[in-house]
This record gives structure tokens, sequence and C-alpha cells, in this order.
RNA sequence: CGGGAUGUAGCGUAGCCCGGUUAUCGCGCCUGGUUUGGGACCAGGAGGUCGCAAGUUCGAAUCUUGCCAUCCCGACCA
């Protein structure tokens, strides 16, 4: 009544916002570019958090933390690390604030002026490659696998809830090797367990790939993501993985000495997703009667709701679902039995379809005289009613089959939306009528990728990983290419 | 940073053009009762720096100026 949403269809940005804050995944804050990660919102957060976290430890890293503000000098040491992100930093110049003499409220001090500027981390390398000169000595010291949790701020022009704030939530990998190859291979391994976080446990398909130079990090040699596509037709970085070479060993002087007595500069990567994962986990699924979230990462799995006359069916509900509740939970389901009073069973029906959860249970007095229960899924709004006895064993394939099925129909519509072209007209015409990733040929050069970008909005998402080689000519210069890249517009 | 829109109770809003009682209505909230298989109903009640600041005026939510914030679209970026 009060929660209605947009129509995907008549407004996406719109249906995206009453998503998230309806959804009651975050809120805006008074401050530009923040939110509020509410928490039903931190707890899908965490979910995603806590299962790639584990991936990290199983493939050798450990968690550390490094601290939020930089030297303003650190920055400057490497050339387009500066350049990538300088115009994005916010930066601390006074550590104290005194009553305004002028009358009310405060104003900083001007006598508190710190003597170097701080930045507060747009990302870490800097400081994690002061500190690690510090670390590595030797090729016994290596490699270094480390990861951090942490926020990070940047100074965004434009910013939506989750897909771009300007504070965000994070994981950084750092990682130290004794040779390019190691190096190449741990960017490729991290690559390979976002890909399997992403479709695994989000449901949501990726490509694999590799970026252009021009849309390189800022400081890498290669830059390797996974790209998603959202329901709009227009695709997602929803991963990265950089493989740096030397270039931050050499501007923060970390060498080591190898098996033969020699001094060397180390080879490192770094990776990272971030909530905006949320984001796209929201613009993959959901439809016009709310959030559609993949068993394997809600918050909620199941929700009980109780539908009776008085107290007494009340009570028998009550004995019921009691054992029900206590059998999910032994088969490792994370479910709720919502019996509040304050709202009626339709109210809560529409409450926690909004929010996404995978499946809802409704028992009455009718269900219990036949012992069975009403089970909804959410991805298809399917209901059916199940025997109570076995029922968790039930509840359990039905899960997985809505994981399943919600990565099927991502994966349909991704297949869909891959459009081979080969002619411009045909190319302009797809980006505009149809949207999704267009796979094209182009001659390798940054000057035409920039005028794609200028006459069409698109860029160049990703060069797919082991694509296949084909002849053909540029779709805008008709010079010769040897393969086609994947191009879309994007968030 | 350019263009557009908006700012009145937790949310959504009326009032603003044309200044004038105690700022409207709905949802939500609190109390009591009846209800409960797809967003219940009755009765009573609480809740407001009308974004902020100046100005005009006897009098400003309403007029003027400045500022702030948010959203959308665009250029830049995870």
């Amino acid at each position: 009544m009060s929660k209605e949403i947009t129509a995907r269809s008549q407004d996406y940005a719109q249906w995206y916002n009453d998503l998230v804050l309806k959804g009651g995944l975050a809120d805006y804050s008074p401050v530009r570019g923040c939110m509020v990660i509410k928490p039903y919102g931190f707890s899908l957060w965490e979910n995603m958090r806590d299962v790639l976290d584990r991936m990290f430890k199983e493939t050798g890293h450990q968690n550390a933390y490094f601290p939020l503000l930089i030297p303003k000098s650190f920055f400057s040491k490497e050339a387009s690390h500066v350049d990538g992100f300088a115009k994005e930093c916010a930066v601390v110049t006074h550590y104290r604030l005194k009553n305004d003499p002028d009358g009310k409220g405060v104003v900083v001090d001007p006598e508190a002026k710190l003597e170097e500027e701080l930045i507060i981390r747009p990302t870490s390398e800097t400081i994690i490659w002061n500190t690690y000169k510090d670390w590595i000595q030797s090729y016994r010291d290596l490699p270094l696998l480390i990861n951090q949790w942490a926020n990070v701020l940047r100074w965004e022009m434009r910013t939506r809830l989750f897909l771009r704030t300007a504070e965000f939530l994070w994981q950084e990998g750092h990682t130290a090797h004794a040779t390019s190859e190691e190096a190449v291979e741990e960017t490729r391994r991290m690559l390979d367990v976002y890909a399997d976080f992403v479709e695994n446990y989000m449901a949501v398909p990726v490509i694999k790939g590799v970026k252009t130079p021009s849309e390189r990090f800022a400081g890498a040699v290669d830059t390797y993501c996974i790209e998603a596509l959202m329901s709009d037709g227009k695709a997602l970085q929803a991963g990265t993985s950089h493989f740096l070479g030397q270039n931050f060993a050499k501007a923060f002087d970390v060498q080591f000495s190898n098996k033969e007595n020699k001094l060397d500069y180390v080879w490192a990567t770094s990776w990272g997703v971030s909530t905006r994962l949320v984001g796209a986990l929201v613009m993959a699924h959901s439809d016009d009667d709310g959030l559609i979230l993949p068993p394997r990462i809600s918050p909620l799995q199941v929700v009980i709701v109780p539908i009776y006359k008085g107290n007494d069916q009340k009570s028998a509900i009550d004995g019921k679902v009691e054992v029900i509740v206590q059998e999910l939970k032994a088969a490792g389901i994370r479910v709720k039995y919502d019996d509040s009073d304050n709202a009626r069973p339709g109210w809560k029906f529409a409450e926690y379809e909004m929010k996404g959860v995978p499946v809802r249970i409704a028992i009455g007095a009718r269900d219990l005289e036949n012992n069975v229960a009403e089970v909804a899924r959410r991805d298809t709004k399917e209901k059916s009613s199940l025997s109570l006895d076995g029922i968790a064993g039930n509840i359990v394939k039905l899960l997985e089959e809505i994981q399943q099925h919600l990565y099927d129909k991502a994966l349909a519509f991704r297949k869909e939306h891959i459009t081979e072209v080969d002619t411009w007209e045909t190319f302009e015409k797809t980006l505009d009528e149809k949207g999704g990733f267009v796979s094209a040929h182009w001659d390798g050069t940054a000057e035409t990728e920039a005028a794609i970008k200028e006459r069409t909005k698109a860029t160049i998402r990703c060069i797919p990983l082991n694509n296949p080689q084909e002849a053909g000519t540029c779709i805008l210069t008709g010079k010769p290419s040897k393969e086609r890249v994947l191009f879309a517009r994007a968030y």
C-alpha cells in the first residue's frame, strides 16, 4: 500500500532505488554520496563477505588491516596511479575544531594545520607497498598473500546506491611474488574465485576477460575483470583482478634477494570486489514486486507465516511451527517465524516478497488438519502444498532449485543479449534497441575505442579469456582485426 | 561540474500562483477492542525548526535574495 514500487519498465533507475530503499537494504545519508546500510542489507553483504573470506583463506590468503589515512606524498610515487585517483581524493588538512568565535557552531582551528596533509584512501596500494618494503627481504618471504576488508572513499561526481557511492566497503587483496608468472597466476586465480562466487552464490553469470589499456586500473600492467549483465541490458563490472608487474615494487623500492642472492623487484597483484555487488544482485534478478535474492546468500531463506482465527488456533500452529523451525534449522536453513500480531497475513506476504525471501511457508488451521503447509517460491511465485512430514528435506531441495533457476534465467537472458554484429549500422542499432553485449571486431587502437565511445556511449567491457581468434575488420574503421571484443553501455 | 526536478510529521502529500484563525489528508506509530487463507476495521491519542539564513511586511509554508541537501539526465569512475 504505502510501499509501491515503480514499475521497472516505466523507470528503471527509480525501480532500482525503490527496491533498495523499500526492500530495507539501505537509506540515504545526510552526506552526499554516502549511504546507511541497514541491517537487512548489511546481513546480505555479510553473507557475501563470509563466503569470499572463506575462499580467500582456502587459497592461502591472510587478512590484515592497513590504515584509513595515507600520507599525501605516498600518492605521487606511482605516476599513473596519481593520474587515476588524484581527482577523487578527500584530503585531511587539520586535526582540530574549535568553537566559532563569531557565534554558534564550530569551525576548523586554523592553528591545527597538519604538516603533511593526509588523504583518505581511495584504495590502499600505496600504503601497503610502503609497508611491504619492510616485510620483504628474501624470496623466503614470498609469496606474500594479504587481503583486507575495509572502507574506501572516492569523491564521485555522480553516485547511486550501492553501484557507486562515495564511501564503499570492499576487500582488497595485495600480493607479492618472486616471479612474473606466479603473479599472473595469482591474478587469474583470484579472477576465478570471483567468477565462482558471483555465479554460484549470487547466481549471476559473468564473462571473464581482460581490459583494454584505456580501461586498465591506474598502475596495472593488466586488468582482468568479470562482467555481468543487468536486466536493463547494461553491463556492470562485478570484480577486478590486476597484474601490477613491478610498478609498485619499483615505486616503493620493494626488493628481495633471490636464490642466487641477486636483488630483484617483487611482482605484484591486487584484486577487489565491493558493496557494488549488492547492486548487481538487485538488478540481476528482481522484479516489480521487489527483490529476489538467491537462497545461498539471502539473509533469510524461509519465512513462516501463521494464519489463524483466535488464540486456540494460534497456539496449535505455534506448537507445530516450533517443530518445523527446529527441523529447518537442523538442515542449515536460515528461517524466521513471523508470528507478529501487528500485520495480517496478506501484508506479510507482500512484505517478504518485497524483501526477496526465497521461500514462504504459510500454515493455517486447515493445513494442520491435513498435515500440510502452503509453500510459495519467490522467483516464480508458484505455490504448492507440501506435507509437513520431511518438509525440511523438501525445502532444502526447493532452495537449491531456486538458486539454479535464478542462474539459468540470468544466463538465458545474457545469451539472448550477446549479439555478434559486423556493420556499424547494426552495431548502433543493437546498442540502442536491444542493449546487452555486442561482440564486434575492433582494430585494437585506443583512438578507435575512444571514437566508438564518443559516438555510442558504449565501451569495450573486455576481451574475453580464451577468445576465439577470427579474422575480421574493425566495426568502425574497417581495418583488420584478429578477434572480436565485447562492447556494452555500462554502469 | 553542466542541465532538469524536488525539499511541509517516519513515509506519501494538500496548501504556495493570489501572504491573514489552531498547517490538510492518507499510511505508519501509541492505547483499547474486534479481526487474521493476498497489503483488515472501529474508537481514542501522540507526533511539525513548513530544508537553512537573511530580507520585504502589522503578519511569511506562501513573496524576494542567498545558501544547503537529495534525486534524475549528462561528462568522469569499482
